[in-house]
DNA sequence: ATGGAGGGTTGACGCAGCGTCAAGGTCAAG
DNA sequence: CTTGACCTTGACGCTGCGTCAACCCTCCAT
């Protein structure tokens, strides 16, 4: 007669996992000594190696009773069950292990390739780490409701750099942002730089295909963002309308200019 | 301003998840409406996104705050640590399913393919289903014990089963143990056909290397099996002893017949 | 005004497989 | 007699939420 844990030792298991076993009807309780202590006969070390032998091969504790007794066949289909369940859990954690190994740097969180790179370029033409940054998050916004068609626009955007206008605008903008003066002067000058860029755009027809207005939540969130991240966007969203622009990321001729 | 559940659509999660995150800390709870309703701006859905980032790529919750104010080699060296886990969990999956893909068969749960072969053979020359079941959990608990060294056994075992006496008596044992006579005559007929094998086996030898004598459990534990599993085994000991012999599968000469 | 549908709120249990105290009773050896 | 190694039950912890329960809020159609 066996104590728990000779019981345990001889089937390689814990004592807590016998008496975890007993606990779930899985191996029936032992009787007892006269002072209480389980003791086990040799039917019992038997039955702990097979659901030991189960349960490293995977399968569920709650299946094995039924697995134990259950005809060839039966048991054939338990195992191909749990070991299509086996297969996709290695599925899920080897896409897991392939997103992981692209999250090398801080920006690529949530992002494609292309924007990080768009990111760079701004980096590159002199954008600030704040600017880069927000700019960063309202691409996390726009990948997550347009992942696809998000590879689309990045090249316009990245050609958007080469005019020495947007250069000149990420500059102010990163200069007025990085400071502490809550009404700068030069954000008037941004005002005008982008007033005068979405002219350009507006001439050129570039606003017509953001007519389709899937959904207006991302683009109230991406204004909203920049609001949240800095007080000084809403003003500058002010001096946008003042010029006759509405919006922020996409933007509208207004009617007529605001008297307030 | 977002309700949870768009917040929790737009990140493409559960609100269940979103308030699990606010309970451990990991989103901020954000401020409440008149009527005690989270609202929530554009930050908390890119922080969202960031989280489901991360934890998608396996990333515990209980680390992705640290890591997304760490810095770039903390994120990466974390990176690695998270990544060396999901490779050691998906080879432990692997080797599970190594394991099941052998479970094919009812016989060869905790065995290797000789003892099955074996036991193939046994109900071969004629042992009931009963009896071969028997042996089954013998073997179960000496490959428990001797994982290594059983494999050297066998082929000894299954030259045995060559031996007509040996034949002979396995099928006598399947017909009393699969009748319901307790006091059956033919457990005489064993008796004296294990003794008369066992005089051979002694003369020649094959007790010798037998007494390295290891640990007794193992072979007390096989004894108990097979009292557990028919009273009848123990009787069948007793006509032993009276023959001269001890033990049931690790035999011994007995000085002098007991007067019992 | 009312009633119902479809939000929201907190609180709590459940799952899988044990690990790990806590607070005691028992056994064998020195 | 003490000491240390085992045994007992009971209960919480871990991971990441799913799933009630019981109740409140809002809006829209009647």
């Amino acid at each position: 007669m066996l104590t728990i844990s000779q019981l345990a030792a001889y089937a390689g298991v814990t004592v807590r996992a016998v008496r975890h076993y007993h606990q779930i009807g899985l191996l029936p309780e032992p009787e007892r000594d006269a002072s209480g202590y389980r003791r086990y006969g040799a039917t019992a070390v038997v039955s702990l190696i097979k659901i030991r032998t189960l349960a490293d091969a995977g399968v569920p504790l709650s299946q094995i009773s039924r697995m134990l007794d259950a005809d060839p066949s039966a048991f054939a289909e338990a195992i191909r069950t749990i070991d299509g369940k086996l297969r996709d859990e290695i599925e899920r954690l080897q896409t897991s292990r392939t997103h992981i190994a692209q999250l090398t740097a801080g920006d690529s969180l949530a992002l494609p390739p292309e924007v990080t790179a768009y990111l760079d370029r701004l980096r590159a033409i002199g954008a600030s780490q704040r600017m880069v940054e927000a700019e960063r998050d309202g691409w996390i916004l726009v990948a997550a409701r347009w992942p696809d068609r998000i590879v689309e626009w990045m090249p316009g955007k990245s050609a958007a750099l080469d005019d020495p206008q947007v250069v000149r605008l990420y500059r102010v903008l990163s200069e007025i942002f990085d400071g502490d003066e809550q009404d700068d002067p030069r954000l008037a000058e941004a005002a005008d730089i982008m007033a005068c860029l979405a002219e350009q755009a507006y001439a050129a027809g570039d606003f017509l295909h953001a007519e389709e207005a899937d959904d207006d939540i991302p683009h109230d969130l991406i204004d909203a963002l920049a609001d949240e991240a800095d007080p000084r966007a809403q003003r500058l969203r002010e001096l946008m309308r003042e010029r006759g622009w509405s919006g922020w990321n996409r933007m509208e001729r207004l009617a007529e200019p605001p008297r307030k």
